[in-house]
DNA sequence: AGTACCTTGTGAAGGATTTCACAAGCACCC
DNA sequence: GGGTGCTTGTGAAATCCTTCACAAGGTACT
């Protein structure tokens, strides 16, 4: 398959999540300009994404709701079930245990490290804190697919290379620090801090160019 | 000025990000190609982005580290400070409220709201969670220019309305759900879900490009 | 002062992504 | 069954972003 840009994929799974939202309230069909407004896109950009892999639509009358779900579904991989490591039990990585995404989307929580003894044996959305050093021995065990790091950013490069050595390639890095990874290994990275500063910046430079 | 666009504002984050780090190991000067290992990207990429705001650098030696800090800060309006509103005191909404970056970094959170009264009045970080209600006053009186929405999915687009009609033009969406906000404000979202679907793609289709 | 070496700044080229525009297909109605 | 109206799928054009490649400018050393 031809390689797909990364703004497209990120599309794809917005047009899910308003595609669910939009099933429950009952829809059949959906065309390209409603998914457009939803998604903050172009109707011309959501069938070019959807063309990709494939033709979806009915022509006059657009794509059936049910359909679309399960094809973008199967697109993005949903239709495996995915287990995912927290490493750090902090405010952030306690916060995201207990998110919705998990169970619902596809993703389960099978682990969640801490150093911090206090931590360790807590419970989080049913899911035991265990402690750090266990963390190579479960993901060998539990061969989860994806890390998600919610350490201070001191220890997240130490803490990547560990999960990567442990056998993890995909990783979501919530730490602020930039990290190296190796080829074949994706990290994503969501910081808090670079969001804001982008907003900083839009505002400082509204209306000047 | 020229437009510029986001990837590279994002990029310039990034730099200041690893340039403060690297200005407390003590480096003096730093050069495109240290910068560009460090953000993930090429030297050339780093003096094409800075060249878009002036030229900073000195042939044959590279960046003064401290000079470029201050270059970055001011070019994304970091030498201002701003003013900031959490709405909803949830998991999320608190894990934010104690983040470093707020104080460090030029924001400052001036109010959290919330609907639970349970939540109402309790401290996070040295701001008293207030009434939801009280929110268009507050805003009317402390005048932020940014919000940060931490509410649930059902909620993120009437809460975007009323900080809208607020006065806010700037907004970070920690809700899963994609938002329509008038032209002239900038919402940047981060969804866990996205990020994760996005490593679930690239997973399912390694090596296959 | 001259030479060697290094790194920036930047037009131009190349590549990627988005937008345009329209033919083709389908449903509905008369 | 033919006409009308709407929406998809998609090459081609346009725009945007990144990479290339090199002249220009600076330091250090002899």
């Amino acid at each position: 398959m031809k390689h797909i840009a990364e703004p497209t994929v990120r599309r794809l799974s917005g047009y899910l999540r308003f595609l669910e939202a939009f099933d429950s309230e009952g829809h059949e069909t959906i065309s390209s300009g409603e998914l457009a407004r939803a998604g903050g896109t172009t109707s011309a950009q959501v069938r070019k994404d959807l063309s990709f892999f494939g033709s979806f639509g009915k022509r006059g009358l657009g794509y059936g709701v049910k359909d679309l779900i399960a094809s973008l579904r199967e697109i993005l991989g949903l239709d495996a079930r995915w287990p995912v490591v927290i490493v750090g039990a902090g405010k952030i990585g306690a916060a995201l245990a207990q998110y919705r995404v998990f169970g619902t989307h596809g993703f389960d929580v099978v682990g969640i490290y801490d150093t911090d003894p206090a931590r360790v044996g807590t419970r989080l959305n049913g899911v035991t804190v265990r402690a750090d050093r266990d963390l190579e021995g479960d993901i060998a065990s539990l061969q989860p697919r994806i890390a998600v790091l919610c350490v201070p950013g001191e220890a997240a490069q130490a803490a990547l290379d560990r999960v990567v050595a442990a056998g993890i390639r995909a990783v979501l890095n919530f730490a602020p620090t930039s990290l190296i990874a190796p080829d074949g290994v994706t990290v994503r990275a969501v910081n808090m801090a670079t969001e804001l500063e982008v907003l900083a910046y839009a505002l400082t430079n509204e209306g000047r160019d």
